[in-house]
DNA sequence: ATTGAATGTTGACAGCGTCAACATGAATTG
DNA sequence: CAATTCATGTTGACGCTGTCAACATTCAAT
């Protein structure tokens, strides 16, 4: 086999798929702010109208994209709790674990679902089924579901509204890697030393304490 | 006075500012990554080439506005602090309530301090006066001083790291910003009826008492 | 074999950020 | 006061972008 022959320059077999895999390419060199469509249509090997094809739009693609990994995001962190089963503070801890996991296996994608290019292109493109399965993407719904187990437990504050709890954990998480993105340098004190390894422990674990110890009070 | 006359079409009195004031209304219509250079120069008045008199590049001219925002904010929290010199767990509750201030009046001016089209213009753009005067725009240091003073005062947990503690509450406060700007619809179940104000209410009081129940701990 | 739909290409359009060349007006000279 | 210099505006161009219409090719069904 001497190089792959190009074959019928028409009909290329998954051009859906390669556009989308080209497209974490950019994101990954370019930033979701930065992603050129005629770009990722070159990668593909294709002309800079091709993808219109399968997309509607480049935000389409964009938001297909981003539904796929925040669908992937969910069944992860569903299947990290039910792995065993486990004790709710211990399935808690795992869906930090599969999120810190994720982050480092998919920045790109990461960075997409959550930031302001990706959140806008989803709400503009739903995913075909979302309305007949919305658990499916339901990432935030896993989280809550954990925290009630938690609070019945008695591992969280059962006082606590659930959801607010829920919200909470997810606003720091999300917060923290928005913090860590940025090296940290832009408002807050750039050359403090921080944001490093130890740092994320010492975050991370100061957190927890902070979130268990609403138990033992009053 | 019939309508004020066009004039000197050369050497508009202060452009470098009407272009800032242009382009805060050009956030405030298209979002920071949609902003155009082009209509920003357009309302101004003047033509589209004009901006770079003033400004290296559109990217330095959202550098100088999210630093002004970044020294506005700066000196809101500073002011909130001093006034009255309160006890430190006053003070800490006037920093979220300067925030909450800051990002009612000028929306904009805080989505694009933390968006990552505005984070990155001021990494690439530092301000003149970066190196001399720090503390100018260092909002992070604000609410690190005053957590230390709370620890101090037996307020917050004395154990923790200052400087995890702050990066807690920052990364909460921020995390739940953005997840209000979403609408809450992306990723984390939509019609779960969150997102108004007495979800803030919750989900702020739960995470008051968090922060204040560290103390009475072990 | 012919037709029709699916899927690719090409060329065009307006809008974008940016730069070079030019115009104008104000301040600084003699 | 006249000439010059410099800051600051305009105009036109460039290559890039997303998008669409028109055309080409291949596959599937009649």
């Amino acid at each position: 086999m001497s190089g792959k022959s190009k074959g019928h320059l028409y009909h290329h077999k998954d051009l859906k798929g390669t556009l989308l895999r080209s497209a974490v390419d950019e994101l990954r060199q370019y930033g979701p702010t930065q992603v050129s469509l005629r770009r990722i249509a070159v990668r593909a090997g294709v002309s800079h109208a091709a993808p219109y094809r399968h997309f509607k739009s480049k935000d389409g693609l964009l938001a297909t994209l981003a539904w796929e990994g925040q669908s992937l995001f969910t069944k992860s962190l569903l299947q990290a709790r039910e792995n065993g089963d486990p004790a709710p503070a211990e399935r808690l801890m795992r869906l930090g674990t599969v999120y810190l996991e994720f982050a480092r296996q998919r920045p790109e994608m990461m960075e997409l679902m959550f930031s302001e290019t990706g959140t806008r292109a989803m709400q503009a493109h739903p995913p075909p089924d979302f309305e007949e399965s919305i658990g499916k993407y339901d990432s935030f719904g896993v989280l809550e579901t954990t925290v009630r187990e938690c609070q019945a437990e008695g591992t969280l504050d059962p006082q606590s509204d659930s959801g607010a709890l829920a919200m909470i954990i997810w606003s720091f998480v999300h917060g923290y890697a928005v913090i860590r993105r940025e090296g940290f340098t832009a408002s807050m004190g750039a050359s403090r030393g921080y944001s490093d390894q130890a740092t994320d422990d010492m975050v991370w674990s100061a957190f927890r304490r902070l979130m268990l110890s609403g138990v033992h009070r009053s």
